[in-house]
DNA sequence: GGCAAAGCAAGAGCAATGCTCTCGTTTGTG
DNA sequence: CACAAACGAGAGCATTGCTCTTGCTTTGCC
């Protein structure tokens, strides 16, 4: 039949592909995105490394399919976590998904390297790579806009040198916010990972011991910074307004 | 002489190892840490591969090299552009510090990852790494103490959760400082490096254009939320209180 | 159905890597 | 002066990414 004939060769190909990704991912859990070796993928599959060729036109190519599950799985840990938080208020879920992609990322570190670490020399990530990469931060952007939306956000002042960037952004991220909220949710975004980094690739060793409170005081007092607590009053969303 | 008898070997030593790391960090600086190769060290500076072995061990030890050299380096900018500053108030000093780094980071981006990227696996930075990488946390550390001792800090809230830890760190890092100031500043230190690494990892591209009024904007807040300047009031070192 | 074309797997091979071992040679020391 | 330590060079090993060629199987078209 057509449907196998389009299927027999079609499918098997999808087979081989996910099992080449599923050992690639173990090998890159196991010993980190350096060390995973196109023969070794091979050698454990059973196959000669010159068939993974058919695949994978090269290492690069693996590793790019690697980022995308990566960002994949990562957005989906936001999106989880932001869901199993939708009754606690903007700033509750705000802290949910801080602190989902922070457990994402310790959980798992070589992966979380290969997204947000330093990036392969003379690669530069496909497009295809774009929408992946911008699902995790598309859920910040759903809870800002719900509470600004419902209860309202803090519009912070913006300086006459930021503005223009500001609208910019505002106009290309999420252009039903004001654009100081917009500026400063990437602002918060970037140093999330920050926060996040320095943990997962040690630089809080010997530094920060208790690193759940330390994370927990950071993202309370980003959330004040993102305009989901108003500076000197009352809460949005069920917290203080000057966290720790 | 002893002298010479002591210096003709060694000398010859010490010169060849600075040869090597010079090699080393040009390769690093064009190519990246991961395609740094000691036999092409080797071949550039005409001698033969197992030689190179006599003076590192491995080659994870000639990346430790570059990784307390590129530590001291960052820490001397951080340094230079403290001192440049020395007259335009803490405020001033903080971000003048900042923007030194970013300047350092963006100039010498393999370097920028090689200490603050994905570590490499199964490497664990021996204990001479520490000080040279505390060096340029140490310039923020004291304008926090001057700006302590002169005009005073805003001494933020402190939660019960984070109080312990926040003691413990400040009794490590720096115990003149209140408690509550040196958590924040390390969540600020953690939170700049999320600012750098995503402009220099390219994670900014397509999302912020006007890097520099951007990174401005946000080191202003991360001087808010360090205590540089005080919530609601005027400004503790020539700048206005709620930045952008 | 039959058959050319395309997809596929395997092996050999190439250039390169980190690292080890061995063998002379140079250098410093008792 | 003699001996041990440091040194440089070469050969070699195991491994890597990737290419090329050689056969075999599946697919799609006439």
């Amino acid at each position: 039949m057509t449907s196998s004939a389009h299927g027999v060769r079609a499918r098997a190909r999808i087979e081989v592909t996910a099992a080449i990704k599923e050992e690639a991912r173990r090998q890159l859990a196991k010993e980190g995105a350096v060390k995973l070796s196109l023969r070794a993928v091979a050698r454990e599959l059973g196959m000669a490394s010159s068939a993974l060729y058919r695949y994978f036109p090269s290492r690069d190519d693996l590793l790019t399919a690697l980022i995308i599950d990566a960002y994949e799985s990562l957005g989906a840990a936001a999106e989880a976590a932001r869901d199993a938080a939708a009754d606690v208020g903007p700033v509750g879920r705000w802290t949910a998904v801080c602190e989902g992609v922070r457990g994402w990322a310790l959980g798992h570190p070589h992966e979380y390297a290969l997204i947000y670490g330093t990036p392969v020399p003379g690669y530069t990530a496909p497009d295809t790579t774009v929408p992946a990469a911008a699902r995790s931060a598309l859920v910040v952007i759903g809870i800002l806009r719900d509470a600004h939306r419902g209860l309202g956000l803090a519009e912070p002042p913006l300086s006459a040198e930021l503005r223009p960037e500001a609208v910019r952004m505002a106009a290309d991220l999420a252009p039903d916010l004001p654009p100081g909220v917009v500026a400063r949710m990437v602002a918060a975004w970037a140093q999330l990972f920050g926060l996040i980094g320095f943990e997962v690739f040690g630089q809080f060793n010997r530094v920060v011991e208790d690193r759940d409170a330390f994370f927990r005081h950071a993202v309370g007092r980003l959330a004040h910074t993102v305009g989901l607590v108003y500076p000197q009053q009352g809460p949005a969303g069920g917290r203080a307004a000057e966290p720790s």
